[in-house]
DNA sequence: CGAGCGCTTGACCGGCGTCAACACCCGTGG
DNA sequence: CCACGGGTGTTGACGCCGGTCAAGCGCTCG
């Protein structure tokens, strides 16, 4: 019986966590369409839709899928916020990215059939699943599907270079205020979302202990300001100074 | 009369740098076709192609484009090496990626017609360049340049990826060695490449003298040994200290 | 052969990591 | 309702890695 360590002697924690099959979508009346892969389909296109696409609900710290597991789909997330992780060779595991309501996870199963990177869900969220088929069949039949699925890639490029040059780029005190610029509200861009400080060194490549002395500057300084009592949500009071640090 | 300093204060140096068109391609005889985006193609498609495929030769730290810049077409690297550089808000240049033969430059104009990073020959560089038209209309008509850009889609947004987790993370040993073995030869794995210092201090976030130190030291312990005067090429002597460190 | 640029090396210093104690929030059970 | 306990965040003391500043070297090219 093996034990609970892998050969790198890393605990292995046994946890079971929740997530749950909510139906299958009709996607012409999706709330959130506009801004998703089939933001431009037409009746026809939706016709030559030939397998369900389901709906899915994560609990914090739910896993989508694991680097290299075989892809049954792409998901598109609805609600919440997902991290996309990276195991090193020597089993510090890092985040190349947060996807937020919007973005599309495991893109890169479209050219490979397989995950590049773990999807761990960092509050309860909401995603949809398109399954592979479907994508192939309409990449190439629906001119409307192909260019939106370009400006995903697009997107998703922009989106790890921006967090390499942006966010793992200067002092911790600029990697901290550029998270919390990063981090704002689509729809009220004065508040701002942090994460469990642990999750926030991998982020940045910073301990968590220098991630929470930081914050405790910046509020103290008069930059942000907690808008709760576990340090998740804080309100923007001095853009630029955040900016130009 | 503007001066020679941007708005920032940092100076501009007005260098004009050779680059030279080298004729028209005839893509069907390639001679790295089967690494490329074209790699399929059959006769049809090549019917289809009805704007010239130049050919360029760009000498060092000559600029293929600038970011911002309106795309004329999607280059692909014949030979040599082209770095992707990133300017942050305050001035500083960040390298996100290095890429090496057989890669594709600047996909991201397929989607918005712009180039989202600046890229930089790193040493005498040949490239061709496929017009915006030509891939618009053959992505939409051949299956199988479909299959191939997806793929290279993909691989733009791995490597993108790899660099933030295994060369942007640890300590300065660990980053120097890490891009040891990344800018390993494909044909020659115990020959690698590396930089102008401050190229590899922008590439790992390091600076220079510290990375000029991390090569002394691996030379010193014997994990590498340098095979030119210039501090450009190295021999790998031990790739699990490398790996391990 | 000399000038200049880039690489290396040294000395010193500061920012971030490490280790540890403590505070706070919250769920649990008495 | 409150006492307790665990998990997470904060704060402090200290040491080290990497940044800074500066000098010297070696290669290359005019």
């Amino acid at each position: 019986m093996p034990s609970l360590t892998t050969h790198a002697g890393f605990p292995v924690i046994p946890i079971h966590i929740d997530s749950a099959w909510k139906g299958t979508s009709d996607c012409r009346s999706c709330g959130i369409r506009d801004m998703v892969l089939f933001a431009d389909l037409n009746e026809q296109d939706f016709g030559q839709i030939h397998a369900p696409i389901d709906n899915f609900e994560y609990a914090p710290e739910a896993v989508l899928f694991t680097e290299g597991e075989q892809a049954l789909g792409i998901y598109t997330l609805r609600q919440g916020m997902v991290k996309l992780v990276r195991s090193t060779a020597d089993g510090r595991a890092r985040i190349v990215r947060v996807l937020r309501a919007g973005d599309v996870i495991g893109l890169e199963a479209l050219a490979t059939a397989h995950y590049d990177t773990e999807a761990v869900a960092m509050v309860s969220s909401s995603v949809c699943r398109i399954p592979l088929s479907v994508l192939h069949h309409l990449s190439a039949n629906s001119p409307r599907l192909h260019v939106r699925l370009m400006q995903k890639w697009q997107q998703a490029l922009k989106d790890a270079d921006d967090w390499l040059a942006e966010l793992n780029f200067g002092t911790a005190r600029q990697r901290v205020a550029g998270l919390a610029l990063k981090m704002r509200d689509a729809d009220a861009p004065h508040k701002t979302s942090f994460f469990a400080r642990e999750d926030m060194g991998a982020m940045l490549d910073l301990k968590l202990e220098t991630v929470s002395r930081e914050i405790s500057a910046l509020v103290r300084e008069g930059l942000v300001r907690p808008l709760d009592k576990i340090g998740r949500r804080y309100e923007i009071l001095d853009e630029q100074r955040l900016l130009t640090n």
